[in-house]
RNA sequence: GCCGCGUUCGUCUAGGGGUCUAGGACGCCGGCCUUUCACGCCGGUAACACGGGUUCAAAUCCCGUACGCGGUACCA
């Protein structure tokens, strides 16, 4: 069996991409098939340079590695379409000598006049079609030896495909079952551009069948242009590979996740956002496979290698489904959590090096151990849990108020005397000492332990204070319990 | 407008004639644990779009309506 993805350069790879990429990758290993990659660029206006080197870096980053494509070549190169302009040229001219296709030199005023004077009510967008091309000046209205001037003398044109009205195509979608288009309803659809590129259809449908794709998956999108596709491969007398047609992902607010619609909501939308804003591929890869896809039985994590062991199209759903950015955060605190400290530490770095701390090893892993059941985010632990590296700079003022009570600073000092005093500055002890405080003051050992991480970490919540004193240790903790008392003081 | 596809808790979904007083997950709300915040555990909230059929029996099959989404380009 043999899939491709075959994304458009022209801009960073979408999260919806991203998915078509995942079901053609699981749907290709898990049945020992190969996964090719290849490039449509047949638009050269919509050509993004860098678009790409994107495209392939999100991949590989979500660990979807291909078969065949670019920088990995194979039997069917070349995988880019802008360099296989000769083939699609053969068989457009198949098309033609067929009868099955046509010239036409209408230009782009000439047929928005004809929509614009055709339009009725009922059908306010006539399409160029049988009933309108007998009005239009091209290969089946003009004479031959026009034609032959015409094109000899290298005047734009354009080929399309003829469609005969008064047939039905149907086709079966591995998804959907079923599907049945009238070709009254199709219009002859353009396959070669008069800048002499193929147009998607064409180019579609001659590298599948050249590349030998067996199982074409794709977005729900191109669901009405699979019966335009099945004519082509007819008339070139090809087999139609199967199709299966995924449901699209809706924003939360319904509607298409664009670009636009995302940024709205928050949602990034390229793999790249996700990247950057610090995402675990392994959370996002889950998630994008339980967005219309389910096992059946009541699992939820599943890596790669799982979802290609578990993967089958049949359970994948025929119903738009809407993003859901709390699920994907959970995804990626389950991941988080699974981790060991020292994958952790691995993922962390980099954040801790942008914000210019440096660390040792030992130091991190201890507090890696501490707040990894209290991030969201790798990254959380450079911002969330700054406290470990730097002083408090501020208090939160909330915090202040409700825990800095007017006893507050003459406990937190005393304490500080106590700790200093301390020989062993471990968990166990700077509990004994401070529970031993709050008895001699009588006082609740609370009306000590809040103002005392207040002091220490400048909020009111994190991990256990006195795991927290340990490894933040003594010479740090005296520090910072000293400044709060001066800073803070005695409220009024 | 026309064509196509779809419709189970707010969201992702299980289910495919009786086992459904409809199950799970996220979210939300309570509780336990904890003198913090989380994690974890326990509990709760909440759905078969509507109307007709078929059948002894329909969330499940059929038809219609409504609604949503997609398409209707010399873009993919």
């Amino acid at each position: 069996m043999r899939v491709r993805f075959a994304p458009s350069p022209t801009g960073l790879l979408h999260i919806g991409g991203l998915r078509t990429a995942l079901y053609n990758y699981l749907f290709a290993r898990k049945h020992g098939g190969r996964f090719v990659l290849r490039i449509e660029d047949t638009d050269r206006s919509r050509f993004v340079e860098e678009a790409e080197a994107d495209i392939l870096e999100s991949l590989a980053w979500a660990g979807l590695d291909y078969d065949e494509g670019p920088g990995k070549g194979g039997p069917h190169a070349p995988y880019h379409q802008s360099e296989r302009k000769e083939v699609y040229d053969r068989y457009a001219r198949a098309l033609l000598e067929a009868g099955r296709a046509y010239y036409a030199f209408d230009t782009p005023e000439e047929i928005e006049r004809m929509r614009k004077e055709r339009a009725t009510p009922e059908n306010p967008s006539p399409k160029y079609d049988a009933v309108t091309r007998v009005h239009m000046t091209n290969s089946l209205t003009l004479p031959a030896e026009e034609v032959r001037r015409r094109l000899a003398g290298g005047e734009p044109h354009v080929v399309r495909l003829k469609v005969d009205p008064g047939e039905t195509v149907t086709f079966h979608d591995l998804i959907r079952g079923e599907v049945t288009f009238a070709t009254g309803e199709i219009d002859d659809q353009v396959l070669v551009k008069s800048d002499g590129m193929p147009t998607y259809h064409l180019a579609n449908v001659v590298d599948d069948h050249l590349m030998r794709i067996t199982h074409v998956i794709r977005g729900e999108e191109w669901l009405p242009s699979t019966p335009k596709h099945v004519l082509m491969y007819r008339a070139l007398g090809w087999e139609p590979p199967e199709m299966a047609h995924l449901p699209l992902i809706l924003s939360p607010a319904g509607g298409k996740l664009s670009k636009r619609n995302a940024d709205k909501m928050g949602i990034p939308v390229s793999v790249r956002q996700y990247r950057e804003e610090g995402y675990e591929p392994e959370a996002l890869i889950n998630f994008l496979a339980f967005l219309g896809w389910n096992p059946g039985d009541e699992r939820e994590i599943f890596r790669l290698p799982e979802l290609v062991e578990a993967f089958s199209i049949e359970r994948v759903g025929s119903s738009g489904v809407q993003f859901n950015l709390d699920k994907l955060r959970w995804y990626n605190e389950q991941y988080l959590r699974m981790m060991t400290p020292d994958e952790l530490i691995v993922k962390v770095r980099p954040y801790l090096e942008k914000e210019g701390i440096t660390t040792d090893e030992a130091y991190l892993r201890r507090v890696v151990g501490l707040m990894r059941e209290r991030i969201s985010f790798a990254k959380d632990l450079a911002t969330a849990a700054r406290y470990f590296f730097e002083d408090p700079t501020t208090y939160d003022p909330k915090g202040v108020k409700k825990r800095w009570k007017a006893d507050a600073a003459d406990l937190v000092a005393a304490y500080a005397d106590r700790l200093e005093a301390l020989e062993r500055f471990d968990e166990a002890s700077v509990e004994a000492a401070l529970r031993a405080l709050a008895e001699e003051k009588g006082v609740g050992a609370g009306r000590i332990i809040h103002p005392v991480r207040l002091a220490l970490s400048g909020v009111t919540f994190g991990p256990s204070l006195f795991a927290m004193m340990e490894t933040l240790g003594k010479e740090t903790c005296l520090r910072r319990l000293r400044r709060a008392v001066e800073v803070l003081g005695k409220p009024e």
